[in-house]
DNA sequence: TATATTTGTAACAAATTTGGTTACAAGGTG
DNA sequence: CACCTTGTAACCAAATTTGTTACAAATATA
C-alpha cells in the first residue's frame, strides 16, 4: 500500500493517549512524525470527523474522545478510509461473455469476505494495545 | 484500493479454467475483460512467473498448471502483489520521541497480524468456489 | 520458404493518488 | 492589540495504474 494514513493516525492517537495532560500542537506532533504540521491537521480532520478526537480552531492541542481500550484500530481505519473498499473490481467486463456478465459480482462477494477478515482483525485490536506494546 | 490486478487476474484464469480446450489468446480474453492485450500478457506474464499458468512465445493460449481447486485466491494475489505490504508504516519517525522510536516496530507487529488475517481468508477460496459462484 | 499470427516487453502518456508545502482566514490567548 | 493555533484551499512533485503503440522473437500455416 502506498498510503501511511492508518500509519500516522494510530500515531497522533498514540501520542494524544500517552500525554493526556499536554496540549499537543500540530506543529509538536508533526516533530515526532516528522512530517509538515498540515499534514497532522489533514488526519487530526478525519480523526475529528469520525468521533475518535476532539480539537476547535485557535485552541491549541487535541483530545480523545473515548478510552484508549474502546478505540479500535477498526475505527480508525473508518475514520481514514472511510467507504473505500480493499480489491476493486475492474469496471467493464463484457457482458456478452459468460465469465464477464458475472465476475463482477462473484469477486464483490468474494473480495467483501476478504475485506472482512481484515476488518475482524483490526476490530480486535485497540489504542491501548498499541500503546502497551510502545511502552514495553 | 485503486488497483484491479488480482480481479483481473481471476478473470483471466477463470476464463483458462472455463475453456480447458479452447486456445484463449490475449485479445480473446481481452474482450471478455474489456481491456488492451497488452494488459492481459502483462498480467499473465506474472501468472506465468508465479508459476499459475504456462504460456509460450509465439504459441496462441495459455493453460492452467494446477487444478482449479488447488489454487487459492492467495495464490494468485502473491503472483500479482509479489512482496507489497498491506498498510506501510510512514518512514522517518523522530527517534528522540518515545513514540516516534518505537512506532515502527509496534505498528509492523500489528498490521503484520492484520495482513495474516486476510491473507488466511483468501487461502479459505479457491478459483473452483469462483467458477462455481460463476456458474450457478 | 514466405507470410501471418502470437507472445513478451519496452516505452510512453493520461489520470489518479499521496505527501509536502505555502498561504491565509477564523478563532482564541495573554 | 500582537501572537499563536487550527482548518482548509491551492499547488507541486513523485509514484502508480491503466491504456496504448511499437517491435523483436517464436511459432504456425499456406
Amino acid at each position: 500500500m502506498v498510503n501511511s494514513r492508518l500509519s500516522v493516525a494510530i500515531h497522533i492517537l498514540s501520542l494524544l493517549a500517552t500525554h493526556p495532560h499536554d496540549k499537543l500542537t500540530s506543529e509538536f506532533m508533526a516533530a515526532s512524525v516528522q512530517t509538515n504540521p498540515v499534514v497532522i491537521r489533514r488526519i487530526s480532520g478525519m480523526l475529528r470527523k469520525g468521533g475518535l478526537i476532539k480539537t476547535q480552531p485557535g485552541i491549541s492541542g487535541a483530545f480523545l474522545m473515548k478510552k484508549p481500550e474502546n478505540v479500535t484500530l477498526l475505527d480508525i481505519y473508518h475514520a481514514v478510509f472511510q467507504e473505500e473498499v480493499l480489491f476493486t473490481v475492474h469496471a467493464n467486463p463484457n457482458p456478452a461473455c459468460p465469465v464477464g456478465k458475472q465476475i463482477q459480482q462473484t469477486l464483490d462477494d468474494s473480495f467483501e469476505r476478504v475485506e472482512n477478515a481484515m476488518k475482524n482483525e483490526l476490530a480486535n485490536q485497540t489504542l491501548q494495545d498499541v500503546i502497551e506494546h510502545l511502552i514495553i
